[in-house]
DNA sequence: ATTGTGCGTCTTGCATGCATGAAGAGGACT
DNA sequence: AGTCCTCTTCATGCATGCAAGACGCACAAT
């Protein structure tokens, strides 16, 4: 059954994980001829890897210039939570609708395991988790599209969440507001699931402003509306 | 400061505007070669176009079998427009808390504008005044992501949603909900303005059973799951 | 010292060539 | 007749080649 993937669709996976995975740091000049060594491939393969990675937004390619790994600045990322925020909390409005008992009791499952997970205080342990909790409602909203959607989001973000458990308390927090939603989600409320989950992603109060204090980790080169981006941060070449 | 396009990115827009224009129907074939000297160019910019379009969801590419512009079967359609209701009901709660006073007066020229061309009756062309409609909300939202994403989602259900006008009396009552939501808007009340717009998108009641018998116009090849999309519909060769 | 100009180098964008794998036609066998 | 198999044909996937544009550097002029 296993369908045949092409050069392309593999390096392209293999460079939106590094980019999601931090690897490929915002602002990393993505060189093709580098790349195709690097895969052992010729050029054309990365060019289409490339070609899609920028139709998702995780790249940019400025004709003649070469790709960069989309560098977000805080607005930008403020923008896509609040995309975010609408997206998980339909998946969690769904999920409380549709969620089937097998995938209820899968649910509460990882929650207790982030439970577990969030006391023993690794928070990079327990962020792992936590996107399998998020995954379970992705997938109780019965809505592949969404599911496909919110992941593709959740992506281009990840790069600018990673710190953001590292705060002091935010785990447990996280966790206290999984409870919430996994309470309306169990008791099939379709509205206090949504909205709970809105404010669980959503950063506001405080964590507005700790988040962005605490942002632009990640060499964030802004480089879209500032033709720039080379002069400050300046594009490190990929190895 | 036009900025240069390359050809991929023309023949992808190009490629794009057939299919949300309904002159590409879904299941329809896009022979490399074909394309390739419709546009008078070789086959790596037509393929590198495809590539992008593909990774929007707007083509299927099988490997070794070629492209095929999406064909959404009933049940993908309905999950978009749950995605679509709340994208635009974001863009409406963010719009009405942050439109300018020059944005609220377009808003008012435009839905006036659609107003009269209601009343004038031929839906083809509200259909084009509603759309500016929405835009206008989109880029009150102030959020660009949200704009591009929303954008996005629209453009892949427009074929799908041409003929939903058509309906007797769907103008009327399309007009009377932008006039609820414009009022919502203009009040700056983000939750009356959100939870209108969201009713005005989802399809809901009479809506959805009046869509989905309506739907599959455009000859829906239904292919993702079903490994057939070739067998009924038979991918019909693009000239 | 700084700014402007010209050249050289390199990367990208696109064209072309070739091998692999898929679809279809035709025939043999059950 | 229907089914399976083989062979042919052809489109796709990828490699390679080539030209144009961008960047950097050196040098000259102010």
């Amino acid at each position: 059954m296993a369908l045949p993937e092409t050069r392309s669709e593999q390096l392209a996976r293999a460079l939106e994980d590094d980019i999601c995975a931090g690897r490929a740091l915002p602002g990393m000049r993505l060189d093709e001829q580098v790349l195709a060594q690097r895969f052992g491939t010729s050029r054309t393969p990365v060019r289409e890897a490339l070609k899609m990675l920028a139709a998702q937004g995780f790249v940019e390619i400025r004709p003649r210039q070469g790709a960069v790994v989309v560098g977000l600045d805080v607005r930008q990322v403020l923008e896509l939570f609040e995309i975010m925020a609408v997206l998980e909390g339909l998946c969690a409005r769904l999920a409380a609708r549709r969620m089937t008992p097998a995938e209820r009791a899968d649910l509460m499952a990882v929650h207790a395991e982030c439970q577990r997970l969030a006391a023993a205080g690794d928070p990079d342990v327990y962020y792992a988790m936590n996107t399998r909790f998020h995954e379970v409602i992705y997938a109780g909203s019965h809505n592949r599209q969404l599911e496909e959607e919110t992941r593709r989001v959740r992506n281009r973000l990840s790069p600018y969440r990673r710190n953001q458990l590292h705060q002091l308390g935010r785990v447990a927090k996280s966790v206290q507001e999984h409870d919430d939603v996994v309470r309306a989600l169990l008791e099939g409320d379709p509205d206090r699931a949504e909205s709970l989950m809105r404010r669980h992603i959503g950063i506001q109060g405080d964590g507005l402003s700790d988040f962005v204090s605490n942002m632009s980790t990640p060499q964030a080169v802004s480089n879209p509306p500032p033709a720039l981006a080379g002069t400050l941060g300046r594009p490190t070449i990929v190895q």
